[in-house]
Order: C-alpha cells, then structure tokens, then sequence
DNA sequence: TTGCATCCGGTACCTAGGTACAGGCTTATC
DNA sequence: GATAAGCCTGTACCTAGGTACCGGATGCAA
C-alpha cells in the first residue's frame, strides 16, 4: 500500500524500469520491500538515491565508485564527517582536470593541422611539417585514456 | 619474400596482432598480399597507415570515422583536394571543446563541492545549498554524452 | 470474475575497441 | 626430416552501463 511501484520510481527518477533491478544488482539500490505477490515496494528516498546515482555519475564517478560512495556514506555516521568523500571528490577533480588537458592539447593539435591546411591523413604523414602525431603511440596514451570523445 | 609479416608489422606499429585482423575486417586496412601458403604479406606502408589510425584515433575519431577518412583520401587524389579532411577536422574540433566545456563545468562543480564541504552525498541531496546537480538528470546529458572520464 | 496494466526473473543483446583461445597449418632453421 | 616459431581461421570473451525480450504471475478496478 505504502510505497512506490518500480514503475513509479523509474518514471519519477527519469530511468528505465531495469535500470532499478540493474543497480540493485550492482548494489547502488537497497533491496526494497514487496508485496506478498513479490512485486517491489520502494520507500520515496529511493528516487533521492536515483538522483544522487545520477548526479554522481554526471561528475564522472563510475557506478562501482557511487556504490562505494553511498556505502561510504552509510557507515560513516559513527566517526569522522565525511572525509572519504571530501578525498574522492579531489581525486575525481584531478581525474577531470587531467582529461581537460589532454583534450586541449588534443585540440591544439587539431587547430595546428587546419592552420598547417592538411589535406590526406596518409600525405600528411609523409611530410616532416605536418603537425600531426603520427609517432607518440605508446607514450601519448600513457597516463591517459586514447581519447575517446563521444 | 619482400613484404613484411604480421607479426613484424604488428610490432613495429606497436599494436597487437589480432588488431591488425580487426582492422582489415573494420575496412581500415587493406587486405594485404599472401604467401603460397596463406600467410600475409604487407607492403612497408603498412606500418605507416597504422601510424595514422592511431593517430586519427588520439585525436578523437572513431575508428569508424577514421575509415572514411581513409577511404576519402584514397579517391580525393582527383578532384578537389582535401576539403573532406579539413572539414571533418573542423567537426571533431568543435566535439573537442564541447566536450572540454562539458568537463570544466563539471570540474566547477566539484571545486564547488569541496569548497562547501559537502561531507555525505544523501545528506547532501537533502541540503538545498548543496552545489551538486540532483536536479537536471534529463537535460543534464541532452547535447553531450553522459560524462563518463575513464 | 474478468480483463488489462504492471511487474517478475532470466537471459540475450547493444556499442566500441579490441583481446584471448583452440586447433591446425606454414615457414624457417638445424 | 624434424622441430620450433610463427601464422591461419573462427569463435568467444572483456569492460561499462545499460536495454530488450519472453513467458508467466500479480494487482487493481469494474
């Protein structure tokens, strides 16, 4: 009677309804209630989690780390406030700004290649001026992810 | 005789040897010659060529995208030179500084995060000078894919 | 009680870019 | 000619974050 059908939280947390079974498998949502029939009977935080899921996940935590993050967040009510998240988020922030500036230099690149008027990729590689990297394999992708922009 | 081996042509372009196969079956790479008895023979340039896939791919194309940029260089050598190349180039500079706005907002976000002291994202959610994004979920990610930084 | 909407679990599939393995053939060297 | 190294095809698997489909059960209202 009291609390929400999974179609209910989905819809009010703009998700999918198996998205909800997905993340409680993957432990970011507390098994809820059910009914005596064995339908889900969610408590109304549940679409907060969602949320808070989804704007973690905005900021570039992957769901294993919100997992981490909200289980974090429930056993730190005893001892010391908050640290673990406080540390996570200036580690995610350096993640950030380390992807921020390899996609500028990306970027430059991409700028140099159109002032230098490239033409063909396989000409370009051919002459000694062009700009492009066509040498750093190995190393410009160490310390980085081969810049993947979606 | 002359022609080099897969596994020196992997070597030497330092991707791994099914990846070659991958790229032949993706079209980025042309089929090579064989041995009598079915081994492949790839002419020197081949090397060159993975240079360039990795270096397109570094720059942020798919390697979808890489193909037809190859394929376009193939058959520009008649016809107006290299107009597909710089326009695509523009395109993929254009998704670059998207995507680093993207990521500096988010950074912001963060910064804002630790500067508030943000100690427990469900608590945080409930707070509502709370810097973080519950909010915007749906609009959030419209125009850019979901920020994920690897 | 009948009908329809909703939900259940399980499994398969999707993108992107590869990587790994099995079983068998070829090439090169001694 | 034997043996080791290398290569062949085909198929399955990996990550991450979901999404889709199926057959069957449940919930709710008229």
């Amino acid at each position: 009677m009291n609390g929400l059908r999974s179609g209910q939280v989905a819809h009010a947390a703009g998700v999918n309804q198996q998205t909800l079974r997905y993340y409680e498998r993957r432990g970011l949502l507390a098994e809820p209630g059910r009914t005596p029939g064995g339908h889900r009977l969610y408590p109304a935080e549940a679409v907060t989690v969602l949320r808070v899921i989804k704007a973690a996940q905005r900021l570039g935590f992957s769901l294993e780390e919100v997992a981490d993050l909200l289980e974090t967040g429930r056993h730190h009510h005893r001892g010391q406030s908050g640290a673990g998240l406080r540390q996570r988020a200036a580690a995610k922030l350096a993640e950030v700004e380390a992807k921020i500036a390899d996609l500028s230099a990306i970027a430059d690149t991409l700028r140099a290649a159109l002032d230098a008027g490239c033409a063909d990729l396989m000409d370009c590689a051919a002459l000694p001026q062009c700009p492009l990297p066509f040498a750093e394999l190995a190393e410009a992708t160490a310390g980085s992810a081969p810049a993947r922009v979606p």
